[in-house]
DNA sequence: GTTATTTTCGACACATATGTACATTTTTCT
DNA sequence: AGAAAAATGTACATATGTGTCGAAAATAAC
């Protein structure tokens, strides 16, 4: 558990603090991020961790700093992502789900989780959720679904997701896999085309058997 | 915030300190739930909890068992109710979802964020995931859809819920009402009966404007 | 009304956490 | 190598939490 996140010669940083904040944070929520146990860990005195940051508020707010900067935008920029059809449109969506790198769904769910016990942060969360379910909607509607349906289709999109990542399920790949087509069907209206599907599965490197 | 829980002369009860402890929870998470704080809301000496329970994990389990016993049954009870369509019958399943007497979605939320910190309540909680997501497979292919379809609409509905729940929004009964039919055409693929949806609307105390 | 039971409380021992002041060490810069 | 800067560590003050013991008070039982 050490560092090498360092070009420098010393062994702690922002970034290694943050670092293990963020593990913390997800591995057993927002209340299991002090400074004392990530020393520990980091193999530091605790007060060093000063050095770096004002205060354990500091650290939180940079956490939540983290968050924002990643997961939302990933959603607006796929939703956006050039389609030929609804379906193919709604495919470039599930690129977020299946992508670590374009939506941190355990981070996701440890920040609601904390959004609990900070309205400050709830009201962020909730913010959040509005821009991603109206960017959602607005692939809909170019698509050239009506209001209240591309309304209710874009929140079934994305409360779906986020269901999921709720129930912390640990599914095999391929068993995700195999529901795409469903859910496409399920909630855009249309099947979608083979070709379409075989896709995304290739840029997930996923050959269906 | 003082009692009246007691049948007897006496302030405190284990029931009180259990009630504290929820409320405690739903409010600020699981870390919350700190005997002394709960102690200064009931006006009560710290060490009088151990007169009712041996230690915080028990109280803890006991917010545990009080969970199993209330949103894990109505889902199920509610998905096998009598119905003459897949409309009709996903209509009672809503019933969970707007009466807090069937399914208490703050609680749920609740304890999937302390589910984070504690693989066994983890174990638990997907335990219950899969035997309501069961439950509800069951009710789509009462109506004769293929396993499949069954399995992925089972999980749109639910999923869709939870998501609903963990996006923690205090929306207005009205604008959920509008969007009911829109839900059940998305997650049947059939179109209600506006009698269903009258009755529906009726045994929520609802009227449509 | 007296006695027994149940509940409540204060004092103690201990553990874990935050944050400050200041001394010390380690690295970097010249 | 020597000075400056950056990072680390020790000691201290303080806060909040758990759990035990035994005395005191309130209620219930007779």
């Amino acid at each position: 558990m050490d560092q090498a996140l360092n070009d420098t010669g010393w062994r702690g940083s922002q970034e290694g603090w943050l670092e293990a904040a963020y593990h913390s944070l997800l591995e057993s929520g927002i209340d299991s991020v002090k400074i004392l146990p990530l020393a520990k860990k980091l193999n530091l005195s605790r007060t060093s961790f000063y050095w770096f940051f004002k205060d354990r508020e500091e650290l939180l707010s940079a956490l939540v700093a983290r968050w924002r900067d990643k997961n939302t935008g990933n959603i607006i920029k796929q939703s956006e992502a050039y389609a030929e059809s609804l379906a193919e449109a709604m495919l470039n969506v599930f690129d977020c789900w299946l992508n670590a790198d374009l939506f941190d769904a355990k981070f996701e769910f440890a920040i609601r989780s904390w959004a609990l016990q900070s309205d400050e942060l709830l009201a962020e969360v909730q913010q959040a959720d509005q821009i991603r379910l109206e960017a959602l909607k607005r692939m809909f509607m170019r698509f050239g679904l009506p209001e209240t349906t591309s309304d209710v289709r874009a929140r079934t999109t994305y409360l779906v997701q986020i269901g999921y990542i709720s129930m912390q399920s640990r599914e095999d790949i391929a068993v995700r896999m195999k529901r795409i087509p469903e859910y496409i069907a399920i909630y855009t209206g249309e099947v979608p085309q083979q070709r379409e599907l075989d896709r995304f599965f290739s840029r997930h490197g996923y050959r269906p058997s």
